[in-house]
DNA sequence: TAATCCTTTCTTTTT
DNA sequence: GAAAGGATTA
């Protein structure tokens, strides 16, 4: 009897699909059918269990893995599963709230703020509190402000742990953005977590009519989620307790977001969760998978797991030592080259650590007329007259927005600069609504005529437009705004590259028009809440489109496979980067996403670096990873000898070996030009050049390289 | 207030 | 080397 839910998948496998009733702990390794088992248990708990689909909370962690999933269970049980609970994380927090946001005190209508909003937010509240934006930079504070909300640690609670000048600021700061955000009726990214559970928390009623809904849940990239993701899943578990959770703890890329490897720990022992390991690969070939095994074997603490597969040994590693950046794009291009014909583009891929790196390669496959795509990297949402856009519809939806007012007050230019601005921001704390404020200009002090005439338009505008928001269609709605302030004819005269900026605009009206041909009644609330939860990981289009070599940052991989990897750039500095060579836990994450970025090769591997790179328009000598002396030589192919490898592999220094007596760096401040230091990786060298958050170093061993600031535990200062 | 030039800073990774 | 910010001037 053919099965065909159960049949095509292997007894570990099935035996997790099995397993409904009770609390589930999946490890699935790279390439274990991870999300077949996902999706099978799924399909398997409708078909067999006789559930409803709006009975399962499935979640991951980018809408293209939520969307890939809905589309997989649809095609496996062969109706449409449009309106099942298949989600991210975010926008399962954002539909608790909107679906409760009186309990809370915000409007339906409240909006999210995205990355940029919330720096932006963040800088005119240093502005305003009188900080220098050099010592405390909005990334820094979101940073921190981010990492302390996504911990559950309130301002207030904050208040009680400061223990530096610093940290002082982080807390006036934080807590003024709080308030800020409260006072726009805004929520951040940590916040559409953090507001549920509180809201859950605090509401038993709701929280029951939740757990009643979701009878089965089921969290995929577990080893990702942060405390507080953990928290809100741990009010959503009822008592029957189904729950299942996949993850790989070799996997685990997002400690730097606050991702908790603990929760996995934890969720054993507290839901006393069945434990099934997948450890058979059915991806890669067993040379990659034994390279990718030895690069974490030896990390502390890991749970102990060897893949296997059944797949034929395959092709050894190929690795080239490349004199420049050029010479390195010029081979890897000169491959994928070669390689089409027998692949097809779709087939190839290009992983990097860090955005910056694609544009050589990107140069040279261009030259080579490959066609190829970039994912991430400065994305179109982020684009100036985008965010203008966006920020004018969310002014509309939520006239109470001070982030987006500021934004737009001036844009097509009405003659609001920081003197009128700081006058309306005055009696916006008063307590007037800003549409009052501008509809009656004339009040505020010296203010131009001309001023007051086009800002009285602009409240008309917006009372217009907010009135027809549940009415007009996205597209009408966004056409309709464009047209009222002319923006076209302002980029067309008012900024450079006006014409590709408006085509930009243009394709932004084209992509709502897609978006609302995939929903029934689509709204520009929705729209817009929508879009700020969108990342780049989700442009990964459709498998039959995708006729392209892929090129993209390692985190962006994650979750992807293809035949044929290239990696790139592994180099000392960026990986592991710079700016995490100083613990052993950040050393080990950046092993982990190296051990990412090989498992996702199913046939051929590449690995490629260059022995200079370009670094602020200068120079610098690089090294090869030392995680590359991690795999076995006989894995591996040398297109070019590698000289320095034989240099690096004996006298590359571990943890502890290289401390010289010396003063302990307690403060980066100490660190000046010309001074000789010892670094608990590099050894001894002196320094060039100081700038706010990096040094550069002149090693004896190793060259010129550039120190990151934001930790010195492992820095002497020898004279 | 707006436009222009010059200086400074910047590079992790992202929901 | 690019982009953003700041200072300078009209």
């Amino acid at each position: 009897m053919q099965d065909p839910i159960l049949d095509p998948l292997n007894n570990k496998q099935r035996e997790a699909v099995l397993h409904t009733e009770g609390a589930l702990l999946v490890l699935a390794g790279a390439g274990s059918g991870k999300t077949r088992v996902i999706t099978y248990r799924f399909a398997y708990l409708l078909r067999e269990k006789d559930v409803k689909p709006f009975n399962i909370l499935s979640v991951t962690f980018t809408n293209k893995a939520a969307l890939e999933m809905k589309t997989r269970i649809s095609n496996l049980v062969g109706y449409d599963l449009s309106n099942a609970w298949i989600r991210t994380f975010h926008s399962t927090g954002l539909m608790i709230l909107r679906q409760n946001a009186e309990l809370i005190s915000y409007p339906r209508d409240f909006i999210v703020y995205d990355e940029l909003d919330s720096k932006a937010l963040l800088s005119s509240i240093l502005k305003d509190l009188n900080y220098s934006k050099e010592k405390f930079s909005p990334q820094l504070l979101l940073e921190k402000i981010s990492s302390l909300k996504d911990e559950n640690i309130s301002p207030e609670r904050f208040q009680s742990m400061i223990s530096s000048n610093f940290e002082e600021v982080v807390y006036k700061v934080y807590d003024e953005y709080e308030k800020r955000l409260i006072k726009s009726k805004a929520v951040d990214f940590s916040d559409l977590i953090i507001l549920p559970a509180k809201l859950l928390n605090e509401n038993l009623r709701v929280l029951e009519r939740y757990q009643n809904l979701w009878q089965y849940i089921m969290i995929d990239e577990f080893q990702d989620t942060n405390t507080s993701q953990y928290e809100l899943i741990k009010l959503l578990v009822n008592e029957n307790r189904n729950i299942c959770v996949v993850g790989d703890d070799d996997q685990s890329i997002y400690g730097w977001r606050g991702a908790n490897i603990n929760n996995i720990y934890d969720f054993k022992d507290r839901y006393d969760a069945k434990i099934i390991a997948l450890e058979q690969n059915y991806r890669s070939t067993p040379v990659i998978l034994e390279a990718a095994n030895s690069v974490v074997v030896n990390i502390f603490g890991r749970m102990p797991k060897k893949l296997w597969t059944e797949n034929k040994y395959g092709k050894k590693i190929k690795i080239y030592e490349a004199s420049t950046e050029k010479d390195e794009a010029r081979w890897v291009v000169e491959k994928i080259d070669n390689l089409l014909g027998e692949y097809d583009y779709k087939d190839i891929a290009i992983f990097y650590r860090t955005n910056a790196q694609s544009r050589i390669f990107e140069e040279e496959l261009l030259f080579r007329n490959i066609k190829y795509k970039v994912f991430g990297g400065q994305k179109f949402y982020a684009r100036k007259e985008i965010k203008d856009v966006l920020a004018y519809i969310k002014f509309v939806v939520n006239p109470d927005d001070w982030a987006s007012f500021e934004r737009i007050i001036d844009i097509p230019k009405r003659g609001v600069g920081e003197a009128t601005l700081t006058k309306i921001r005055a009696l916006y704390d008063d307590g007037f609504s800003l549409l009052d404020i501008i509809s009656s200009a004339e009040n505020l002090e010296r203010i131009n005529r001309n001023a007051v005439k086009s800002l009285f338009e602009l409240s008309e505008i917006i009372k217009d437009l907010n009135k027809n928001k549940e009415s007009l269609s996205p597209a009408n709605f966004v056409k309709i705004l464009i047209e009222a302030i002319d923006y076209e004819n302002y980029l067309l005269n008012n900024e450079e590259n006006g014409k590709e900026r408006w085509e930009n605009v243009e394709e932004l009206i084209n992509s709502i028009k897609i978006y609302e041909s995939g929903k029934k009644n689509p709204t520009i609330v929705e729209y817009i809440n929508d879009i700020t939860l969108q990342t780049s990981a989700d442009e990964i289009g459709d498998e039959s489109e995708r006729n392209y070599v892929s090129l993209m940052t390692i985190h962006n991989a994650k979750g992807l496979e293809f035949p044929v990897v290239f990696v790139v750039g592994v180099v000392e500095g960026l990986l592991p980067h710079s700016s995490s060579r100083m613990s052993e836990g950040e050393i080990n994450e950046e092993r982990r996403l190296f051990y990412v970025a090989i498992t996702r090769a199913k046939e051929e591997l590449f690995i490629s670096y260059s022995k200079n790179r370009m670094n602020y328009g200068e120079v610098i000598e690089c090294f090869p990873s030392s995680f590359i002396r991690d795999i076995p030589e006989s894995c591996m192919e040398w297109e070019k000898k590698a000289f320095s490898m034989r240099k690096l592999s004996t006298e590359f220094p571990t943890k502890d070996n290289n401390y010289l007596e010396g003063k302990k760096v307690e403060n980066f401040d100490e660190i000046l030009v010309g001074m000789k230091i010892s670094h608990n990786a590099f050894g001894v060298g002196t320094v060039t050049f100081v700038s706010k958050n990096f040094y550069k170093v002149n090693f004896e061993n190793y060259g010129v390289q550039i120190i990151s600031k934001n930790n010195f535990s492992g820095i002497r200062i020898l004279s």
